[in-house]
DNA sequence: CACAAACAAATTGTATACAATCTAATCGTA
DNA sequence: TACGATTAGATTGTATACAATTTGTTTGTG
């Protein structure tokens, strides 16, 4: 009982698992974040600023595949939550440059914990996590070019 | 050079190349939905109901893992555009039946080669893309339960 | 040096998402 | 059969996302 629009099936598209699974999974990052009052991107953006410390706007939002429209107000409110600093580059004023606050550091000691509670209600066996991952930044990398 | 805060690198997570390359891919779509005046969120909605022609709103939402905050206002802008009708059961009250208009089916017509086109620049094996497939249904099951 | 092109952020407008709450209808059971 | 519990959908409020545009700065080139 195929037909033209086989391909059409909700069952038969890639792009709906990943969408949903996706919409899942930050979803059950929610009650962990809560506990830190930080929302699921504020998370991976304060992810690559412990790592970094310090980074401009567009740098910062390459890192997570965000652009200045989300960026911008997303800082602005990690600014008035204390967790990072916002300050024009003197030598190019047309860079913001995004640093972490002494504050921003303590939190991380809170958020050591989070990774580990998600992975065990994701339970992939350690070779099936690693294949996923793979192919995602396959897909990634593909989708880019 | 591994440290206490390992877990926290922006590489060692699952969720962010899933949430990175959900919405990258989502994005890609999105001049082939133009074409139709569709989003990415009423196409999906429209592939259930182009299969089951008719349903009611929770079921519906349960398909496409969306609650009704965001399919209420979603299925009015469908109703809107002519694509759907929305209407209470009389044997219950409480339920709204979504059923798909003859000008929702024409539209079957012109989506019917947009999995083809975004197939093509994910760019996976097919054997990979099966794998994909896998994993994301193993754990959008894992996550429900 | 002038000035158009390029660039980084910010702004604007639209469309999700979802938790929490509310309303109306129906169910279950004492 | 009354009525508390449950259910379906709608509403409210907050936080993304992102395209398109705007603002201000810097760069490159004639």
């Amino acid at each position: 009982m195929s037909n033209k629009y086989e391909s059409l099936k909700l069952e038969n598209q890639l792009c709906f698992p990943l969408y949903a699974a996706a919409k899942e999974i930050v979803r059950k990052y929610k009650p962990f974040l809560d506990e830190i009052d930080l929302t699921y991107t504020q998370y991976i953006t304060l992810l690559v600023l412990w790592e970094k410390k310090e980074m401009n706007v567009k740098a910062l939002g390459e890192c997570i595949y965000l652009d200045s429209g989300t960026m911008t107000p997303l800082l602005k409110k990690l600014e008035s939550k204390g967790y990072i600093e916002r300050k024009r580059m003197p030598n190019d004023e047309r860079n913001v440059l995004i640093s972490i606050t002494a504050q921003g550091e303590e939190l991380r000691d809170k958020a050591v914990d989070i990774p580990n509670k998600i992975g065990s209600c994701v339970k992939l066996e350690p070779s099936e996590a690693m294949e996923l991952y793979r192919l995602l930044y396959k897909v990634l990398g593909n989708i880019e070019s």
